[in-house]
DNA sequence: TCGGCAGAAGTTTAGACAGCATGTC
DNA sequence: CTAAACTTCTGCCGA
C-alpha cells in the first residue's frame, strides 16, 4: 500500500511521505489502515519498538484533523514530548500546527487551544482536565504512546483514569493506543473498544542471543564466535567485537545495560580502554571538545568521570546525570562519536538511542521489597533489546544477554529469548492511586455520588480485567473515609445514593496536582505553627484580613494569627523586604525556618526519599534532636515508631535542600549526600513545586499564620536561586546565578539597584573580567548604558569575589566537614 | 614499631510526573 | 531464600 493512495489525509501528506522514502507502508501500518485508523476507528497497535508505530499515530491524527478535529498525543516522558513535537512539526507545511505541554515546558506562548496536535505527558493531561482546559472537549483523536505503562504502579493509574476521562467527556473519541508487544493486548483493546493490530514484524532484523564461553548463540540458530580468554572481560570482548565488525564502512556501536549507577560508571571506565584504542585522530579531537562541554555542565565528580570516559569514546548514562549531560551523551552516541554507552534503564524506554549491538549485562536488579536480586521483567528486557538496530544505518540489530554458565544460558533463553512479555495488569485498586484520582474525579465533576464514582471507575482497565468485583469499591470507601477526615470531600449520607462533593480545599488540592496525603501533611505541619503560639486560635475563629496592615506586627499575636490577602500590598513579591523580615522577627511565635519547611515537603509522598546509608541514621538522629524545634509537627519516637526512619530520611533530604539554599557548592552536596547533579536538580525542583503548592494552601486555608506564607515563599525562592536571603534580589537578574550573585555581593554590589549604579570596573572585576557576560548582566539589570568599552576590571573586586566564592556556605554553627580531603 | 598487603567483612543498590508567574527603566 | 562490585577493616608478615 502506497502512502499516496490513502484517502482522508490532508492534501500532499501522502506524497510527502513518499518523498521521505516511505514507498510502501509497513505491514502493521497497512493492517492499521485496514482496521480503519484513517476513518476514525479506535485501535490498539501492539508492535515492536521501531516498527513504525509513530506513523500509525500520525495517520490517525492527520486524518482526524482533516475531518476538522483536534488530536492529543500522550507521551510517557517529558523528554519524549519535545522529540515528538519536532517530528510532528514536519506537517506544518501542510497546515497542521503542533503544541507541547509538560510540567517544565509549554509551547512558547502559543495558546494550546489553537493547535491541531498537542503533545503532553499523561500527568499534564490529567492536570489540564482538572483545571478545566477548554479544548479538552474539542478532541477527536487521542493517541497514547506506550500504553503498557498502565502496568506501572505509580504512574499507570494516572494514564488509565485520564484515558477514561477523555473518553467519557468525548464519547466519539478515536483512541489509538500504541503498545509494546505484551501478553494481553486483546484485553487493552477490549477496554478501549478498539480494533487490535498485533505483530512481531520489524523493519530491521533483530537477532537476540546469549553469550557464554566463546560464542553467542542466537535465536535463529546461528552462532557467532566471540572467544573470551580467561580473566578477560566478557562485556569488553563483545563491545570490541561489534566495533571491529564493519558494516557500511563503520564498526558498530554498543549499548550496555547494567543494574546500578555505580556499575554503569565503572563499566564505562573499563570499556573506554576498548573504544579508546579504536578512534581516529579527528574523533579524538571532537571527543576532547565534548568532554570539555561535559565538564562545563557541572563541577561534580560525576561530571568529571563522565568527561574522562567520553574522551575515550565511552560514556555512562543514568538519572544522576544532569539533563544537559544526558542529551550531550545521547546526541554524540547517535552521531556515532561515542562508541559505547553503559546505562541503567534510563535508556531502555527514553529517547531514541539505538545501537548496532545491545548487551544486557545484568538481568537481575536489587529490589528491597523482593528481598534481594529480582530478575527483570521480560517486557523490560525486550524493551532493552529493541534498542538494537539503527534504521538506515545498520543492516541488522543484535541483542546479547550475558551468561556465566551453561545453565544460565539455558535459563536466559527460556526466561527472555523465547518468552512472551508479561500481561499488563492495572494497578488502580491501590490506596495511593485512588486517593488522588477519587478526589480529582469528584472535584472535577465526573461523579457526584458514590454510585456515580463507582460507575465512572467501571470504565477503567482495572474494571475490565478484575474478577474481584468488590475490591475497587472497598478501597474506594477506605479512600473516601480518608478524604472526608482530612476535609477534602463532604459526604451526604441522607439520600438514596451517598452524595459526594469536594470542599474548597479539596478543589485546591486537586488542581494543585498534589497527592491528598501530601496536602494533609503540609497543612498539619503549617498548622502546628499557628497552634503553637496561641492555644485559643482555631480554624473557626475570626480571621482579621485588614487591608491596611502592611504585614505581621507585634499586635498580630493578639488574634493568634494574621492573614495576608491579595489587597494588603504584599502581592508584589517583595517578601525579602528587610522591613518585613525585621517585623516578623519581632514575633514570639515558633520560628518557621527553611529547614522546617524543607523537611515538611520532603516527608510528603510526592517526594522521592533519599536512601539512609550506614552511619546516616546516627548522624541524622543527632541533627534531628539538635534542630527539633525547627521541624514542623511532632517527631515520632525513635524507639517505638516505625515512621522515625522516614522522618530521618526526610531530614536528610531537607538538609540537602538547606545546603543548596545556603550556597554550598554542587560538588560538596554531591559528595556529602552521595548523589549526582541530576538528583540535586530533581530534589530542588520537586521541593520548589511543593512549596509553591504549600504557599497556595496556606493562603486558602483558615488557621494558618500569614507570616508563614511569607516564610514559605522565601524558602521557595531561596531554593529556586540556590542562594541565601541577602542574594535573592541579585539572583533574580537574568544571567546571574548563585555564583555570580555571591561574587557581586562580596564586591559590594548588593542589589539590582546597585547593579544599575555601581562602578563598572567593580562589576567587571567581580565577574572576573568577562566583558560580554558583564554587559549582558548590566543590560538585564536595566542599566541605561551597559557598554563596558574601555573599562578595566577592578582587581580588588575580583579578589574579594574569589574569597567570597570559596567560602563554604555552612555558617550555621552546625558541625561541618571543614576538610577538603 | 611500622608499612605493605591479602583476604575477610561490610556496604550498597533504577527511574521520574506535577504548578506557576512574570517581569524592565 | 537469591548478587556482585566496591570499600573498609583486620591481621599477618617482614624489615
Amino acid at each position: 500500500m502506497e502512502p499516496s493512495s490513502l484517502s482522508g489525509l490532508p492534501a500532499g501528506v501522502g506524497e510527502a511521505l513518499e518523498a521521505e522514502g516511505v514507498a510502501e507502508l509497513y505491514p502493521p501500518q497497512e493492517a492499521a489502515v485496514d482496521a480503519g485508523v484513517t476513518d476514525g476507528e479506535s485501535l490498539v497497535a501492539a508492535v515492536p519498538t521501531a516498527s513504525g508505530k509513530t506513523l500509525i499515530a500520525e495517520l490517525a491524527m492527520l486524518s482526524s484533523i482533516e475531518r476538522g478535529g483536534k488530536a492529543l498525543y500522550i507521551v510517557p516522558l517529558r523528554a519524549l514530548a519535545s522529540e515528538k513535537k519536532a517530528e510532528f512539526e514536519r506537517w506544518e507545511d501542510h497546515g497542521v500546527t503542533v503544541g507541547v505541554s509538560t510540567g517544565n515546558y509549554d509551547s512558547d506562548g502559543e495558546w494550546l487551544a489553537s493547535r491541531d496536535v498537542i503533545v503532553a505527558t499523561s500527568e499534564k493531561v490529567d492536570s489540564l482536565i482538572r483545571n478545566g482546559a477548554p479544548w479538552i472537549d474539542d478532541l477527536t483523536c487521542v493517541v497514547s504512546d506506550e500504553v503498557h505503562l498502565v502496568d506501572d504502579s505509580h504512574r499507570g493509574p494516572t494514564l488509565e483514569v485520564t484515558l477514561a476521562k477523555l473518553r467519557k467527556v468525548n464519547p466519539g473519541l478515536q483512541t489509538v493506543a500504541l503498545s509494546a508487544t505484551v501478553g494481553n493486548a486483546d484485553v487493552i483493546a477490549d477496554w478501549l473498544d478498539a480494533e487490535l493490530v498485533e505483530s512481531d514484524w520489524r523493519p530491521i532484523e533483530l537477532r537476540t542471543g546469549v553469550h557464554f564461553g566463546n560464542a553467542i548463540n542466537f535465536d535463529d540458530g546461528s552462532q557467532r564466535e566471540v572467544p573470551v580468554e580467561r580473566g578477560e572481560d566478557q562485556t569488553a570482548r563483545l563491545v570490541a567485537d561489534a566495533l571491529d565488525t564493519e558494516e557500511d564502512g563503520q564498526g558498530g556501536s554498543s549499548l550496555v545495560f547494567v543494574n546500578s549507577r555505580r556499575n554503569a560508571e565503572s563499566a564505562a571506565r573499563k570499556l573506554g580502554e576498548v573504544t579508546g584504542s579504536r578512534l581516529t585522530g579527528e574523533e579524538r579531537d571532537r571527543l576532547r571538545e565534548l568532554a570539555e562541554e561535559i565538564r562545563g555542565v557541572s563541577d561534580t565528580d560525576t561530571s568529571e568521570d563522565l568527561a574522562d570516559a567520553v574522551e575515550r569514546g565511552s560514556a555512562f548514562h543514568h538519572a544522576g546525570l544532569a539533563s544537559e549531560h544526558r542529551s550531550l551523551v545521547e546526541d554524540a552516541f547517535r552521531d556515532r562519536l561515542i562508541k559505547c554507552v553503559s546505562a541503567t534503564p534510563t535508556l531502555a524506554a527514553g529517547v531514541n538511542t539505538p545501537a548496532r549491538r545491545v548487551i544486557v549485562r545484568d538481568w537481575r536488579r536489587y529490589d528491597g521489597e523482593f528481598g534481594g536480586m529480582k530478575p527483570l521483567d521480560v517486557l523490560e528486557v525486550h524493551q532493552m533489546c529493541g534498542r538494537a538496530g539503527r534504521p538506515g544505518l545498520d543492516p541488522y540489530g543484535e541483542a546479547v544477554l550475558l551468561a556465566n554458565s551453561a545453565d544460565t544460558r539455558e535459563e536466559l533463553f527460556d526466561r527472555y529469548v523465547w518468552a512472551e512479555a508479561e500481561p499488563v495488569r492495572s494497578k488502580l485498586a491501590a490506596e495511593p492511586a485512588l486517593r488522588t484520582h477519587v478526589l480529582a474525579t469528584v472535584a472535577s465533576g465526573f461523579a457526584a455520588t458514590r454510585d456515580g464514582l463507582l460507575s465512572f471507575l467501571d470504565n477503567t482497565l482495572y474494571a475490565t480485567q478484575t474478577d474481584d468485583e468488590g475490591r475497587l469499591a472497598s478501597v474506594t470507601d477506605t479512600v473516601l473515609d480518608y478524604l472526608e477526615v482530612n476535609g477534602f470531600v463532604e459526604r451526604d449520607r441522607d439520600g438514596g445514593s451517598e452524595g459526594l462533593a469536594a470542599t474548597g480545599i479539596g478543589h485546591t488540592v486537586s488542581r494543585l496536582y498534589l497527592d491528598p496525603m501530601s496536602a494533609a501533611e503540609i497543612l498539619d505541619g503549617l498548622r502546628t505553627v499557628a497552634d503553637g503560639d496561641d492555644e485559643g486560635a482555631g480554624a473557626g475563629d475570626f480571621v482579621p484580613a485588614d487591608g491596611a496592615a502592611p504585614g505581621p506586627d507585634a499586635d498580630a499575636d493578639d488574634a493568634g494569627f494574621t492573614t495576608y490577602t491579595r489587597a494588603d500590598g504584599d502581592a508584589d513579591g517583595d517578601a525579602d523586604d528587610p522591613a518585613e523580615a525585621a517585623a516578623s522577627d519581632g514575633d514570639d511565635g515558633p520560628e518557621v525556618t527553611p529547614l522546617g519547611l524543607y523537611h515538611l515537603v520532603s516527608r510528603t509522598p510526592d517526594t522521592y526519599q533519599l536512601y539512609l546509608k550506614s552511619g546516616d541514621r546516627e548522624e541524622y538522629t543527632e541533627v534531628c534532636y539538635e534542630r527539633e524545634a525547627e521541624l514542623l509537627g511532632d517527631t515520632p519516637s525513635e524507639y517505638e515508631d516505625v515512621r522515625f526512619e522516614d522522618w530521618l530520611a526526610a531530614l536528610k533530604t531537607g538538609r540537602l535542600l538547606e545546603d543548596w539554599a545556603n550556597e554550598v557548592d554542587e560538588d560538596r552536596i554531591a559528595e556529602r549526600y552521595g548523589v549526582g547533579p541530576g538528583d540535586i536538580r530533581g530534589k530542588v525542583d520537586t521541593a520548589e513545586w511543593l512549596l509553591r503548592a504549600a504557599e497556595t494552601l496556606a493562603r486558602d486555608v483558615e488557621g494558618i499564620d500569614g507570616d508563614v506564607v511569607v516564610r514559605v515563599r522565601e524558602a521557595r525562592k531561596r531554593l529556586e536561586y540556590g542562594v541565601r536571603e541577602e542574594l535573592l534580589d541579585l539572583a533574580g537578574v537574568r544571567n546571574v546565578g548563585r555564583k555570580r550573585a555571591r561574587r557581586l555581593y562580596e564586591a559590594g554590589i548588593e542589589s539590582r539597584a546597585d547593579l544599575r549604579e555601581a562602578d563598572k570596573a567593580v562589576v567587571l572585576g567581580a565577574l572576573r573580567g568577562r566583558e560580554r557576560t558583564a554587559e549582558r548582566i548590566l543590560e538585564n539589570a536595566g542599566r541605561e548604558d551597559p557598554s563596558l568599552d574601555g573599562v578595566d576590571p577592578d582587581s580588588s573586586a575580583s579578589a574579594a569575589a574569589t574569597a567570597g566564592a570559596d567560602a563554604d556556605g555552612d555558617g550555621d554553627g552546625q558541625a561541618s566537614l571543614g576538610d577538603f580531603g
